[in-house]
DNA sequence: CGAAGTTCTAATACTAGAACTTCGGTGCCGTATT
């Protein structure tokens, strides 16, 4: 890898001239300069940083067309939208809602080298043909946006997420540039893993949201939440998104704040495409002040002045909780997020978390490719065992993963020699078992938010790998407010609990551990008298320090430093 | 895991409660039908 010096330069001009931005923000540069020199990259960087200008502006520099792996095509559009209305060369787009001959122009455009990006979905990678097509045009530079899906979702509602880093070796390993707004550390490793990055640079935005005030309220009865929901969702300044565990509350509370007056709507999944993006255009255009939504509603919302995000249940992962209550007070303006929690509200969470392909399954599909003798491409698996693709592919991921079977250059599944089908099955199994622990934890993680006694913004911001000195002065915790609104003061000092954090310094977040029951770890964070652990095979773990100290379960491991290593920090 | 809906049962004459069942979130894609 050579440093050309002219190269940030060439950067800026491009950046001036096709895009019309004066500036480059630093991280953004750093970016570019390392895609440009051919290296892989992570960037976590708020939404409206810019980073889209990292490959729209590199891509550029770039031999051959620009891969953009996207999960929506609702965003490709977007995307290409915006493109369109630069000076840049074309965009296109490959996916189901074009039309035939839109897309033969696609492949046409990229065949010609008229086409600099080229949007697609992981699903699309899964064949032959479209691999093929890439190969032949040599993309330089491989784009996943919204990198946080291939942890969220490629476990099992979008499996082909995880086979990401198979399309990237056939396309002819370009240079590979992960981006996304909200991952914690576990999760960029993931990325970093599942995508099979090689030595990445990695570009760090600050995550701190000072503007965004952090409360929970903490319910025994479902009545009184609910009411408590409508309530503030009705007070609080507008616009804002109300987030509901199920459709149906969604609708319900959607009802409800409708028969109040205001203007307000639900958006989920159910819903026929129409009404979606109708609701969806309100809600950016201002027509609607408040959205009621499941997790669906989201992705690709750009919209500065966002007042509140009310959470009426728990959600899953605090990945997903800041992800969410993010979308609030873009415009740097104060806003809300507040969680309404209620501890048998998690119950529907924990359901999800246990989803993960079970032996039967697993124990199918394994058979079936041992059966056959060389290689095996997943949609004949799929045909042979009658399961979805979905599910198919799912646990030829966990299979793979636990080492008995192995994916070629063409892209199909074989089993791993020496490995019997049953021993297979038994070693995905257990990856399927670490899996869900590790979601069942991340849940944890949740509760341990809402149930902390410290500050709720140091506690998140421990979580997503960056210290904090409390206290923030900017969430219930640090500065409660009582019913009306008003300051209670010096309500922050009073009660039993200790000052939030005596020293933790033998284990800062980084550090390698191991405890005699669970295994390898990796500290996460360290709150008063407790410290976080992430383990292998467990999933998240929260320690007391004194237990620690009296029984010496816990020791620091030597070697491996570290995933807290020298983070480009903005 | 928990809530809501359904069916059953007991003790009374219309209903209360127990016991059982069902359902719940994210989006690609391609194929069959108007």
């Amino acid at each position: 890898m050579t440093s050309d010096p002219g190269v940030p330069d060439r950067l800026r001009r491009t950046a001036a001239d096709v895009f019309g931005w004066q500036q480059l923000r630093p991280g953004q540069l750093t970016a570019m300069e390392a895609v440009m020199a051919g290296r892989d990259t992570l960037v976590v960087m708020p939404t409206g940083a810019g980073k889209s200008a990292v490959y729209q502006v590199a891509g550029l520099s770039l031999p051959g067309p620009t891969v953009v792996v996207s999960p929506l095509i609702a965003l490709q559009r977007d995307q290409i939208a915006g493109l369109l209305s630069r000076h840049a060369p074309d965009a296109v787009a490959v996916n189901s809602a074009q039309s035939a001959g839109k897309m033969a122009a696609a492949w046409d455009a990229v065949r010609h080298g008229d086409a600099a990006y080229l949007f697609l979905s992981p699903e699309q990678l899964t064949k032959d043909e479209v691999v093929e097509r890439l190969a032949r045009a040599g993309p330089s530079l491989f784009v996943v946006d919204e990198a946080q899906c291939v942890a969220a979702w490629g476990h099992d509602f979008r499996p082909d997420y995880l086979r990401l880093a198979q399309a990237v070796q056939r396309v002819g390993r370009p240079t590979v540039l992960a981006l996304t707004a909200t991952a914690a550390p576990p999760v960029r490793e993931e990325i970093v893993r599942r995508l099979d990055m090689a030595d990445p640079a990695l570009v760090v935005a600050g995550f701190d949201r000072p503007n965004i005030a952090l409360e929970v309220r903490r319910f025994q009865d479902d009545t009184d939440k609910r009411r408590a929901v409508v309530e503030r969702a009705a007070t609080e300044p507008k616009p804002g998104i109300v987030y509901a565990a199920t459709r149906r509350d969604a609708e319900e509370y959607a009802a409800e704040l409708a028969g109040l007056g205001l203007s307000a709507a639900a958006y989920h999944a159910g819903l026929a495409a129409g009404e979606r993006s109708r609701v969806h255009d309100a809600f950016l255009s201002g027509a609607a002040d408040v959205v009621v939504a499941t997790s669906a509603f989201g992705m690709g919302i750009d919209k500065e002045d966002v007042r509140f995000v009310l959470h009426a249940s728990v959600p899953g992962s605090l990945d997903a909780y800041y992800q969410e209550i993010g979308r609030a007070g873009r415009d740097g303006a104060p806003a809300v997020a507040v969680l309404h929690y209620r501890p048998e509200d998690s119950g529907l969470q924990r359901l999800f978390a246990m989803r993960a392909p079970d032996g039967e399954t697993l124990g199918e599909v394994a058979q079936q490719i041992h059966d056959h003798t060389g290689p095996m491409a997943l949609d004949d698996v799929r045909e042979h065992t009658n399961l979805s693709h979905r599910r198919v592919t799912a646990a030829a991921n966990l299979l793979e993963q636990a080492g008995a079977v192995r994916t070629d250059a063409a892209g199909d599944v074989r089993a791993v020699p020496g490995v019997t089908a049953e021993e297979a099955t038994a070693q995905a199994t257990e990856a399927a078992d670490v899996r869900r622990r590790l979601e069942r934890s991340r849940l944890e993680m949740v509760l341990a938010y809402a149930e902390t006694t410290g500050c709720r913004r140091r506690f998140l911001l421990g979580y997503f790998g960056e210290p904090y000195e409390a206290p923030c002065g900017n969430c219930d915790v640090c500065s409660p407010t009582s019913a009306d609104g008003t300051v209670v003061e010096g309500a922050g000092d009073t009660g039993d609990t200790p000052p939030p954090h005596p020293s933790a310094a033998s284990y800062p977040a980084g550090t390698p551990v191991r405890h005699s029951e669970w295994g390898d770890g990796t500290v996460m964070s360290e709150e008063g008298d407790r410290i976080t652990v992430l383990f292998d095979a467990m999933g998240y773990r929260t320690l007391s320090l004194a237990a620690i100290a009296d029984n010496g379960v816990l020791t620091v491991r030597a070697g491996s430093a570290d995933r807290s290593a020298d983070p480009h920090h903005l």
